[in-house]
DNA sequence: CCTCATAGTGAGGTTACCTCACATTCCACT
DNA sequence: AGTGGAATGTGAGGTAACCTCACTATGAGG
């Protein structure tokens, strides 16, 4: 039918993808704004504030509130007080959220590497290439 | 810092066109979910069922009565009774319905081309064939 | 004509967001 | 030292876009 123009394209791959992730967090039951906020919080070196996570996750400050309580409910994350801003809370993963972490990491990984696998190795290098160029443009 | 998996760069990739594509849409006051189902109905010559735009769009057919409501309330979209099955419904694109969805076609095609410019036409090119490699499987 | 499937929708629930208001606490300046 | 303004996190309450379940009206096959 249509010409399928190339942005389409990308947003098919993309749906693609995350749903192939989506289904591999239900197995832990995860959700998949749990996931990013984990994901965000095992990039930094701990110590993470939730408005920091907010500003990570482009969500509302008081949104982080809700992802951390769940987080915190499942033992994955602990609050401790600042003791440098009687005000703010330091999050950091527990030992149990860390594992957690590397396990959503590899299917993460697995995920994307399934639905490209039809690529060739040259093609897999030349669209990381060009992806590699778009995205990095600004930041 | 890390190695961005190709995964991760087509995620982000979309993750741009979704939000350039989103302010748009926010111009004439059209949620997502709306512009989405409002391009299944311009796909399809006409009279579809509400059943079969739930499909279109993988969600339940109840939520597609609520997305159909919608369209209806802003004039884009008509609900006329099948004279074949008279539980059946069949919608239709009003001419209101009809323009705009060409003005969102419009800018859909400007925010992907928007964000694809730092790109050489030949590797736009290249592009283009390897996803249509990877999103062509499995129809 | 009786049973069973199908089309659409009311009722009510969930998730992941949002804004607004508020108590604390920190910071800068007078 | 004191005061005003900004920032931190969170309670309360709202919304969009989904969901399931139950129901009515209709169709279709034995």
């Amino acid at each position: 039918m249509a010409e399928h123009p190339t942005g389409d394209l990308v947003m098919a791959l993309a749906r693609r993808v995350r749903r192939e992730h989506a289904e591999s967090l239900a197995e832990w039951d995860v959700t998949p704004s749990q996931a990013r906020a984990l994901r965000v919080l095992s990039s930094r070196d701990e110590g993470m504030r939730p408005s920091a996570l907010a500003d990570e996750l482009r969500i509302a400050p008081r949104s982080a509130t809700d992802v951390v309580d769940g987080l915190e409910a499942r033992g994955w994350v602990s609050r401790a007080a600042d003791p440098s801003d009687r005000r703010a809370t330091v999050l950091s993963l527990t030992t149990d959220g860390r594992e957690l972490v590397e396990r959503i990491e590899g299917v993460r990984r697995l995920a994307s590497e399934r639905v490209l696998d039809v690529l060739t190795d040259a093609q897999r290098r030349t669209l990381h290439e060009i992806l590699t160029v778009v995205v990095g443009e600004r930041q």
